[in-house]
DNA sequence: GCGCTCCACTAGAGCGCGCTAGGGCGACAA
DNA sequence: TTGTCGCCCTAGCGCGCTCTAGTGGAGCGC
């Protein structure tokens, strides 16, 4: 395996090992290869380029088929150096989230509608925040999305200085941060509704610990069962936003043998784990006991699953995550705003009237 | 939707975007800045910055100070337009795959070593492999890595003539692509061998379709039970490499009436979808039937699945990855290499000895 | 004829940095 | 003193592009 570091200053021998093809790992075609062919200035071939007036159709056609027939694609890293804006949008999240997945999907359609372009930087155990958005930073984003951002409000505050900074899922109240999240208040009056509408007293919230939105939907939770005159019944278990915290809740149920009629997750990943487990320990859902769960992430739809949730609009969050960090660029001096979409609760299988040996 | 938060900065002055403090959105600080600040010439900044020799130890002390009061990082699109390498990776992965957010992340820590930086795009169902790597290659990174791409052969050997290409977990013969993947044949023999060491001769496949390593696997399969004497058992159930996929097959075989006592998933997520479908329908695993998967994705390892699997080595696999770019743009004459690692068997809850009904 | 506007196009100055060819200077030998 | 080596450091070009200012020519009204 190789133990050799060669590092040559200038790169050696500059000749091309290879034929003398359009490209051959050489060097890349620039805007003044497309110019010669055409027999233009290299400033029109960027008129062409940027899309903007200032070239007629023809030579805007020759231009494009000269462009495609040397493979010429405009340099990114010269585009942003040069002009103020990069076009680029750069996106904080968290690799193992599926629902960050959708989110992120869903941002590259309406980042491209718009001419910009996504850098994705993770978020992981081994990589901090600051670390993932300084990468971002480096790249000269024109602006930064941040998908359940875990950061400091004093990090994001000193950030946000720099440059326009859209929070997707998680407020910052107090700083020059735009969010976009979902109306959390409402999400949980549908979870609690469709579970007090069939029957349910006895519900008990999984918590979300620090993940995004969970104080919001911790809170909700607590004024919702007080409304029903529940407020014996309110009852937080201990979690975070992983499988594991669901299927340590369901054993922790078990062992003390206080199993409610009906759980609400702080997110689909818990309320996942809490399915598996409690299944296997021979309780079954929805006739023993009710779940709900928060996102709908993909694999709460799958056949085996039929998770009932709130769905979170992921489309729509991303949509407004770009149209946020757009209009900022285009008018710094806007107010912080926020944006907040609504729900949809989604019934599928894992909720039903509560089992009949209860009451209270 | 959405209510406005007016926050008044501190100090009363209403954020006028254009002010002239250290760096208000205005502009970002430069090399030019450190410079100054420091008193010394903007290439000795670079210097310091580069971590090349030249500068002695308490200019760069200062430097480095100067540079973190004023918030100075580093250009990326001008350092890459400068020099001929932009010392960036470009990574594609799929978003919804946890094994790739796994590589991802150990990628991260080894590109960091060899002061690379990571740019990653995504590919997904409604962005196609071609886009992401366009945009990548827009990025002006360095080489490419591609995680488990789908790409086709024709399309990686165009693109192999523009940069240097690494394949994970995918094949691409005859190609001047480089690869990494795990060796298959080996893996797939260490799952095999432990059901047959186990006692298990019905041991039947669930496919992975498309999905990277399929073939191999599939293969593999075939020759260890024929070599086993299991030709009549060989057993390939149609499936991808997802968990909507594991869970038809588990219904499949439920409606036919034809379980084996064994089965070896392609991938985690399909084996996954099965084990929670078949634990539905009151099949217990592994004492009705034992189950392995390959991959270890993080899920694998919790409490509640306890999946045993052959485990690809992921941190090594982004090792190598990043090892055969870098030394692939060290030397682009070098001939096409592939680097193999070693896979581990992960013996958790999913396998035990065959069910005593059956016999054949 | 003149002045004017409009359009297609060009010239050239940077954007922030890497990199190479040197300049300045202290140390040491002759 | 004069070299001469070695270390720190500086000057300045150019990477591929954007963008402002400007040029030339056609068309129009007077």
């Amino acid at each position: 395996m190789g133990g050799d570091h060669v590092k040559g200053r200038g790169g050696g021998a500059d000749g091309t090992p290879e034929s003398a093809e359009p490209s051959p790992n050489g060097r890349r075609p620039t805007m003044e290869d497309v110019a010669a062919r055409v027999g233009v200035s290299r400033a029109l071939v960027s008129v062409v380029f940027r899309g903007v007036p200032g070239a007629s159709a023809s030579t805007r056609e020759r231009v494009l088929a000269a462009a495609a027939e040397i493979g010429y694609r405009p340099d990114l890293a010269a585009r942003t150096l040069a002009s103020s804006r990069s076009r680029v949008l750069g996106v904080m999240l968290t690799v193992h989230n599926t629902f960050h997945a959708d989110l992120v999907e869903a941002m590259y359609a309406e980042a491209e509608q718009v001419g910009y372009d996504l850098v994705l930087s993770a978020h992981a155990p081994t990589r901090h925040s600051e670390k993932a958005v300084g990468a971002l930073l480096g790249h000269r984003c024109d602006a930064l999305v941040l998908l359940g951002p875990e950061t400091s409000a004093g990090f994001l505050e000193e950030l946000v200085e720099r440059v326009p900074v859209v929070s997707v899922g998680r407020r910052f109240p107090g700083t020059r941060v735009d969010i976009v999240n979902t109306a959390e208040g409402r999400a949980v009056r549908l979870a609690l509704d469709h579970l007090l509408g069939t029957g349910h007293r006895d519900i008990a919230h999984l918590d979300g610990g620090g993940g995004a939105g969970s104080v919001e939907r911790r809170r909700a939770y607590r004024d919702r069962m007080r409304a029903a005159g529940l407020a014996d019944h309110i009852r937080v278990l201990p979690g975070d936003h992983t499988e594991a915290s669901g299927a340590e809740a369901a054993h922790r149920l078990l062992a003390e043998g206080r199993v409610p009629t009906a759980l609400f997750a702080s997110n689909d990943r818990s309320a996942i784990g809490f399915l598996d487990a409690i299944t296997r320990a021979g309780v079954r859902v929805p006739q023993d006991i009710s779940l709900i769960g928060y996102d709908d992430i993909p694999l709460a739809g799958l056949a085996h699953i039929q998770l009932t949730t709130v769905r979170q609009d992921s489309v729509g969050l991303a949509r407004e995550a770009v149209r946020l960090a757009i209009e900022r660029l285009d008018r710094p001096s806007l107010p912080p705003r926020s944006s907040v979409l609504e729900p949809e609760l989604i019934v599928r299988g894992t909720t039903a009237a509560p089992r009949a040996d209860v009451d209270d």
